[in-house]
DNA sequence: CTGAAATGTAACCATACTGGTTACATTCAA
DNA sequence: TTGAATGTAACCAGTATGGTTACATTTCAG
């Protein structure tokens, strides 16, 4: 329970405020939802501001939107927004410390690393909001 | 420095393992290359032995080799040796406590990130252990 | 047979990240 | 003006990781 699930709050979070127009939607409802604390919500949805993928209005009956139609919301956009640094990691190994072959080694890591990490990212990317909300709706009728 | 640097210890190893036959390769030389500590690196070489990729004899001249050749290992294999759990987690609603909706988007979520995942475990699945040490080898030669 | 060299593993610590929580200033609408 | 909502700081607890020490065990060399 100690990793990553910022991602999935973003995801979540955004699906809800896909309803922003139809609802008044708060980082309580979103939280009660997810599971979660408003504040956690916040914290999410301000990485979510900065991005450009979302806008918060403040005050009373305040409340979230999303600045394109879910459509147009790729996850991928939303893993980048939420999730810093590579999945993949390579150890810096402690400058001079390591062998020059452990320097060469590590580059090598990287780029390989990278090369995988690119086959989530662009699934990612071909997976748009509306296609989860779409899901979630089709299970609910269930 | 808090992630994931397993997987790369791991690649990191069996690459100097590959070369077992020809050289001793202890948990101590694997660790000045990786610049870590050769407990470390015992761990992890603990995981490969359990899955099968690598032998390890103990005692005076010890040192480890790979049950296969380097072209018929994949970095897949390795990952989900060393790594536990997805790369992308969804938080466990805890039971009851969210909303009927929020645990149907908990599933959902699961799937999308699921398939995902594979984008990048498919990657892996297709990168042999060869392919690191030749890029390593040309790299050096420069 | 003995000793040196190596592994396997437990134990402990420091660090870092995350998520939960409280608190409070700020903003906005009714 | 008041209540409802956000933004953010601050702190805590839990967890995972990596580093380190220590020690039992194994195995080969001589």
């Amino acid at each position: 329970m100690s990793v990553n699930t910022r991602f999935a709050v973003a995801v979540h979070s955004a699906g809800m405020i896909a309803f922003g127009e139809r609802m008044v939607v708060t980082s309580e409802n979103i939280a009660k939802s997810v599971g979660t604390n408003p504040v956690v919500v916040r914290r999410v949805c301000g990485m979510l501001v900065r991005a450009g993928l979302i806008t918060v209005r403040k005050g009373q009956n305040g409340g979230a939107l999303l600045t394109r139609p879910p459509s147009q919301i790729t996850l991928g956009e939303i893993y980048r927004a939420v999730e810093t640094g590579p999945a993949l990691q390579v150890p810096e190994s402690r400058e001079g410390c390591s062998c020059p072959v452990g320097k060469i080694v590590g580059g090598v890591l990287r780029k390989f690393f990278c090369r995988a990490e690119d086959g989530m990212l662009q699934r990612l990317d071909r997976m748009k909001l509306a296609d989860v909300i779409d899901a979630v709706l089709e299970e609910k009728q269930q």
